[in-house]
DNA sequence: ACCTGAACACCGTTCAAGT
DNA sequence: ACCTGAACACCGTTCAAGT
């Protein structure tokens, strides 16, 4: 059971300077990055880290949290858009998410089947979103109609991990090149 | 300098015994798993297998070398192949191959661009074979003619990495979607 | 209620000693 | 020439003691 009340006010600071840290070191290093580096950033124990954050995925699940609901927001935006631009700039906006730090979009992917991880909320609600996009596309005829929410989910997955291995400009041509083998096949 | 002549029959014995156990501990494990372990498979100590393979890369370097070959070989054969099947079939291959254990996919796609890799080599050739299948391709008019052969390798390192995160199934889908995406769009 | 940091566990890598 | 395994280094994680 969690405490009840407002937090302490240093325990609080310790835990805004936990998340700016992370996020720094793991935007240089990568989700794998020492936890012990953190720490000793934020000018804290190693121990009041797993006091705040149990798990790297908690840490990561929270550093996640504003970030999160920026791309909810902005996928619920998208229904006004026309149904094809609509999808692709989704699929743009998780890709680019999924890379925020190296190593994410393996948790990400790993995050949808397991319902134990930190991370397994999220990447439900963003299936959600991605599958009410995909249906009005294929609806519209412009998406071939066998796409499934699952290959929404690989396609994505694979375009993030990729980027941790190329430059964004060879990253964004494979988003486009997955994205036009989705397109129905008309007479151009 | 490396020693001239005939190696002793039991370190020709440990090394092969090193390889049959690798193989089965990196297809359970990835190639992430404990070097203690594999050395333990085998028989020997743990200096044994260092002394044979100085890095896990090398390890899997002479791993991958017979089968190197058998995909080196089939990339020619495709030659003869209509030019996109011959294309399809590359990739499919390339996929499958670079997914031989998790954690291969990652190790092949930053070799390709490190000189000092142990892989390197072969990603070079891997790349040069998937480049002339591609030119043909694109000569022959079904594949789109600004596809590049950094965006072949891309979108084969993509595939493998997201078959670690999910079914066959799902991946062969993902490679076919991605495949559809390079063709010229013509009139079905 | 929260923080500290020593202690423990685990694993990769090296190298002096042995055969 | 090759093998052994103890020794070292490094890092993640826990928890008793302190404030």
């Amino acid at each position: 059971m969690p405490p009840s009340g407002r937090p302490r006010a240093d325990a609080r600071a310790n835990r805004l300077r936990l998340l700016t840290e992370a996020d720094a070191v793991f935007r240089e290093q990568g989700t794998g990055a020492s936890l012990e580096a953190i720490a000793k950033r934020a000018g804290v124990a190693i121990g009041t880290l797993y006091g705040h954050f149990p798990t790297r995925r908690a840490l990561l699940s929270a550093l996640m949290t504003e970030r999160n609901e920026a791309v909810f927001a902005a996928g619920d935006a998208l229904s006004a858009e026309p149904p094809d631009r609509a999808l692709r700039t989704w699929i743009q906006l998780t890709v680019t998410h999924a890379a925020t730090y190296s190593g994410l979009a393996a948790l990400l992917a790993d995050g949808t089947d397991d319902a134990s991880s930190e991370l397994h909320a999220s990447c439900v609600r963003m299936t959600e979103i991605g599958d009410t996009l995909l249906r009005r596309a294929i609806d519209a005829g412009t998406i071939h109609p066998t796409t499934t929410s699952a290959d929404l989910n690989t396609l994505t997955t694979a375009c993030a991990l990729a980027r941790e291995h190329t430059t964004a400009e060879q990253a964004d041509r494979l988003v486009a090149i997955t994205f036009t083998g989705l397109l129905v096949r008309t007479s151009q």
